[in-house]
DNA sequence: CCGTTGCGTGGAAGCGCTCCCACGAACCGG
DNA sequence: CCGGTTCGTGGGAGCGCTTCCACGCAACGG
């Protein structure tokens, strides 16, 4: 008589293991497990028994028991640190996950999206990373304070920062478009179109990005001999592009350029400035950055630096890949060269 | 002498194992474990032994390991399937997001981004839902093609939809705003402010949000004695929405009310009437639905209905690990009223 | 003819954790 | 003072998988 040794729930009903498999394709479970992995070292005989047990068990595999062994969980984080409203809605972000998806959807692997809530401190965050839930990280959006790179590096966890880090960047791979150039490019497009007396609102002053751009125009600036005094910042929103715009304008009425550090932050400006009587381009021409779509639906048209998000989160996604493929690789930088893109508010 | 048995790497080095905090705690793995999993049965000696052990190493349990015994994995998906551009870009989608990683956050649950392609079937999503990779999926803007909500009721993962789904209604929980009365209220208050002649701008006929809010429309204009003849459809984007606008205002140029089925929607149309020189509201009075932040930036200020977002994608995540907690329990639908928030356009 | 190679295979050892169970100690009322 | 309860504890099994290793076998060159 056999004995009854059934401790517990004989595993969650109908989920077939890898055990099942072997035994009904007649074969050990070791043999199974290559057969499914790739099949290297498996005879054909053996291979097509495993693939008719599997198929006809339903099997799949256990994610988690694998993971335990091979360390591995086929899954990055997009980590988002400290997002407001602001960073869902952006165009930059859809695109963003767009690229990511893309590139991960060709080798089955898995987003975990992170998002550490508006306040709450990034511990959370780092102990998720640290314990190795996930075969990477993919950093967005990331501010000043935040010292993630610093962390990520520290833990070596592969990771890849979409736009430079403000510390640590050295120490891990990162893609960025080359804001100076773009909005150097930019400010230039004004002074070529006669424009002297050209501001701009930048951006947050704790993303790099935004500084990166404001130095860009003052570099333009300062080249063509044209003073850089007309400074507003925003925080990327429509809105508030809207009050830097109505403060640009007041302090300085006497401007005819204005080189806006995104495109949301240009259509708020357009709005002022339409408001205020004021003819794009005209009596004073725009230029934005990013065109992302909200560009060509501004009135007028908005001229803009192109930054190719889709294409950067591909880069960045495939990058992280290679890292953590390749865990000691050294962390490797990709600046992408922005296009400006010509339409009508200058 | 020792016999040198170690075989592999010595485990990935510096990621303490709870056997390692046991021994510096001086305990045995199961009371560690115990110590470490809410410190039932321990000895405040033992836990505060643990404790320092766990802080001393920095130790951070591996949660494949966890899973793997306890059959969760403490994370669930958000599934998006098809995700076109729109998706990413709709405030809908960024509200719900937010509301999900709210309650999320609150019980240290992840969130997994299952983003079907565009065109890519869901058999994929659905393998990967399959193997329990998550506890629990929350499915979002669903079509009516993928029949998701049957094939993951058939699978038992316990979900929650956002939005009716087409089929399976009966055996998933979901939680919706009620569209039906949501529009009908709304073209209520277009009947009682006296416009006799009202066209709707309906969504995507194949999302139940869109035929429920067209039906609404439907039933007001019924029980107002008033032909429902001016209908034209829209994919919930801006751009459709002056399209299907331009469309109706030609057929029926005799328009004094527009439904819209979505805010993006009629700041479109809002745009067309504009150019076609209408006043709003006095000529058209216009109506959306959404309220989720383009309301209140169109010109004039969109009269709508609001769907609480966040609320929603609060209570569906809720609702959820509920489900998840008790996987037994009937499946539960939550039907949220609308509210009509009046502005400027109607 | 026999070592050598290479290939396919299965046995078995874990991966790091949870949790069942048995065990001893402390504590209780009778 | 003793049987019964409660409590804290550790041993150990096992979750489902991958992978090392040893083994048998056919093919092959000397």
């Amino acid at each position: 008589m056999a004995r009854v040794t059934s401790q517990r729930p004989p595993a969650s009903v109908g989920q077939p293991t890898l055990d099942e498999v072997a035994r009904v394709a007649g074969v050990s479970r070791a043999t199974a497990s290559r057969a499914i992995n790739g099949g290297q070292r498996v005879s054909a005989r053996a291979q097509s028994a495993v693939d008719t047990a599997v198929r006809t068990l339903g099997y799949v595999p256990n994610p988690a028991a694998r993971s335990l062994v091979t360390r591995r969980t086929d899954s990055i984080a997009v980590v988002v640190p400290e997002p407001d409203d602001r960073v869902f809605s952006d165009p930059f972000f859809a695109g963003t996950l767009r690229g990511v998806t893309r590139v991960l959807g060709e080798r089955d692997i898995q987003l975990v999206l992170l998002l550490a809530r508006p306040g709450a401190s990034t511990a959370r965050t780092l102990r998720y990373l640290t314990n190795r839930h996930v075969d990477g990280a993919l950093v967005v959006s990331h501010h000043r304070d935040d010292r993630l790179a610093e962390h990520l590096a520290d833990i070596g966890l592969p990771c890849v920062f979409g736009g430079r880090p403000w510390t640590g960047g050295d120490r891990v791979a990162y893609v960025d478009v080359d804001n100076v150039a773009g909005e150097r490019e930019a400010t230039e497009a004004l002074v070529a179109r006669g424009c002297t007396r050209i501001g701009t609102i930048a951006g947050p002053a704790d993303m790099t990005a935004a500084e990166d751009r404001l130095a860009g125009w003052r570099q333009a600036m300062s080249s063509a001999g044209l003073a850089a005094d007309a400074v507003e910042h925003g925080d990327f929103t429509e809105a508030s592009g809207e009050a830097a715009a109505r403060a640009l304008m007041e302090r300085h009425p006497d401007l005819d350029g204005l080189v806006v550090a995104s495109d949301l932050m240009a259509a708020g400006a357009l709005r002022v400035l339409a408001e205020l009587g004021r003819r794009v381009p005209d009596d004073i021409a725009v230029v934005g950055f990013d065109d992302l779509g909200v560009a060509e639906r501004t009135s007028p048209a908005l001229t803009t630096v192109r930054q190719p998000v889709d294409e950067m989160a591909e880069r960045a996604t495939r990058l992280l890949l290679e890292r953590v493929d390749e865990p000691d690789s050294r962390p490797m930088r990709v600046i992408i060269p922005p296009t400006l893109v010509r339409r009508a508010s200058a």
